[in-house]
DNA sequence: CACCAGGCAAGTA
DNA sequence: TACTTGCATGGT
């Protein structure tokens, strides 16, 4: 009946938990969720091996740190005078409206917080529900690019779809459970690494090849 | 060599 | 409103 729920235990029963979000605290996570923009995670990791190195990665010495030398320290994430501008305007933020507290910051209403990130010029809606998910512990869905493909490719929701359309889907269709949200985005990005590349679908060794024997086709071979 | 990775903002038509 | 482009390193 539900395929979202049907495909996240056909997920978890193949690849098991995936325990994310990589990182020990949440100002980490928080950093590596504007680091990982467009970026492999390998890439966001040396970045912030570069500022536990240095043990920058407080909020103090974060937001201390001239936004020039935090681009240099975060070089191989990629994008890096971006992202160091960008990971700036929300230690900004946090230090203005939350007296630079992560923990004052997440005790606050889910939907209120959401829209205040979402002003930081650099955070977007998938930076936004990650920091909410994985630094804050709120039952957010995070969508992104593998979650619209995977399932469009499923025809379970349109192409076109929207983020807000698809987080809605998801967010009707499942429990609001932080550690479900947490596990079933894990999956997807675990999935669309393995199994479901832009152009190189490999689908015969899918295992939502179970789920409805779906194999997808190019539209250019169809 | 080409292509892509856990996006977002600004510019164009 | 709906595309397109800049941002940049590192892995395959």
């Amino acid at each position: 009946m539900n395929k979202v729920y049907e495909i996240y235990e056909i997920l978890l029963n193949h690849f098991g938990p995936q325990g994310w979000w990589p990182g020990d605290t949440p100002l980490e996570v928080m950093v590596g969720a504007v680091l990982t923009q467009n970026t492999n995670w390998t890439n966001v990791s040396k970045a912030i091996d570069n500022l536990k190195r240095e043990d920058l990665l407080s909020f103090e010495k974060l937001h201390e740190l001239p936004v020039e030398e935090l681009a240099v320290k975060i070089k191989p994430a990629g994008y890096f005078n971006l992202k160091a501008k960008r990971l700036k305007n929300l230690l900004d933020f946090i230090a203005r409206e939350h007296d630079g507290s992560l923990e004052e910051m997440f005790g606050m209403d889910m939907y209120t917080l959401r829209e205040e990130i979402l002003t930081v010029k650099g955070i977007g809606p998938e930076t936004a529900d990650s920091i909410l998910l994985y630094a804050g512990n709120k039952p957010v869905f995070v969508v992104d690019a593998y979650t619209h493909r995977i399932f469009a490719r499923h025809n379970i929701i349109g192409e076109d779809e929207g983020y807000y359309e698809i987080q809605e889907y998801f967010g009707l269709s499942l429990p609001e459970d932080v550690q479900l949200f947490n596990e079933y985005h894990a999956l997807i990005v675990r999935l669309g690494k393995e199994f479901c590349k832009k152009s190189k679908p490999l689908c015969a060794q899918c295992p939502l090849g179970k789920f409805d024997g779906f194999t997808y086709q190019p539209l250019e071979l169809q």
